[in-house]
DNA sequence: TTTGCTGCAAATGCTTTGCATGTAG
DNA sequence: CTACATGCAAAGCATTTGCAGCAAA
């Protein structure tokens, strides 16, 4: 399942890389785990990987286009799966929670902008810090 | 002239903050630099300051609110002095020029997303990276 | 004088790298 | 068989902290 992907990127098929695929791939693939969180999950799961591994493969697949990085607060980059098409993150402080959203009328005036400072837009980052009124939410800091 | 912020905010006027404070206010104020930026430019003046003394001020700066630190690509965090009212940020690419914008359509929509979200908004971070087609834009990689 | 500030060096946390061994193609 | 992968330990950065000496109020 994983193994294509790898191929198609020029990637050897080895069991670090289609474990770390897979860990990324579950839920959906709509996870947003540091390299730390999946190092332990291979640990958790009986697997032998150092975390430099983790990191060495988690920088190839960003390089190939198959995982984004994200630099949320808090010192770490957190990893979630290209899922195609772009979007942006908005996350709960007490909780940690992340939802991703995308905007049109944001994308385009962002673009706007850029033209209105003589630039060509080549990305962006735009992250929302707040605090969700969800009930369930566990008023405690995030866990990265 | 830097010591009555000092004062307001319970801070020792010392020899440092007022150097540092000093550093940040120079160009208007629209400066975005890094610890090391600053720690280079006292050196360079030849006062004798720690670098670990840079980062304590920077970080007492912050959390009285008299300056602002972001987190741009490249690892390390820039400050800029709290000028009072927010704004957002578009970054070159090639020369690292940083531009400051305001846009109220942009900042009207987030708090639109994060109510859909069942977010309360506390505040947000937007970045945009592009290339500045400015003919004297010196196409090497940014400083910092 | 007393509390808070500073420089220095050591410690930290995240991430990368060197190297010898192991393995996919 | 050969080029690329891996694990481990060590190195690298940016930033923080412990501590003894200094200085502002």
């Amino acid at each position: 399942m994983g193994s294509k992907e790898l191929k198609q990127v020029g990637l050897k098929v080895t069991l670090p890389r289609m474990k770390i695929l897979a860990i990324l791939q579950e839920h959906g693939g709509a996870q947003h785990l540091s390299a730390e969180d999946i190092y332990k999950s291979l640990i958790a799961s009986g697997e032998e990987v150092g975390l430099a591994t983790v990191y060495r493969v988690l920088t190839q697949f960003e390089t190939a286009g198959l995982v984004k990085r994200h630099h949320f607060e808090g010192g770490q980059s957190v990893f979630e799966l290209n899922q195609g098409e772009h979007h942006d993150h908005i996350l709960c402080l007490q909780c940690g929670r992340i939802e991703e959203f995308v905007d049109e009328v944001i994308e385009t005036r962002q673009r706007e902008i850029a033209a209105q400072h003589g630039f060509r837009l080549a990305e962006h980052s735009l992250i929302l810090y707040g605090n969700c009124t969800n009930p369930d939410c566990p008023h405690r800091p995030p866990t990265h």
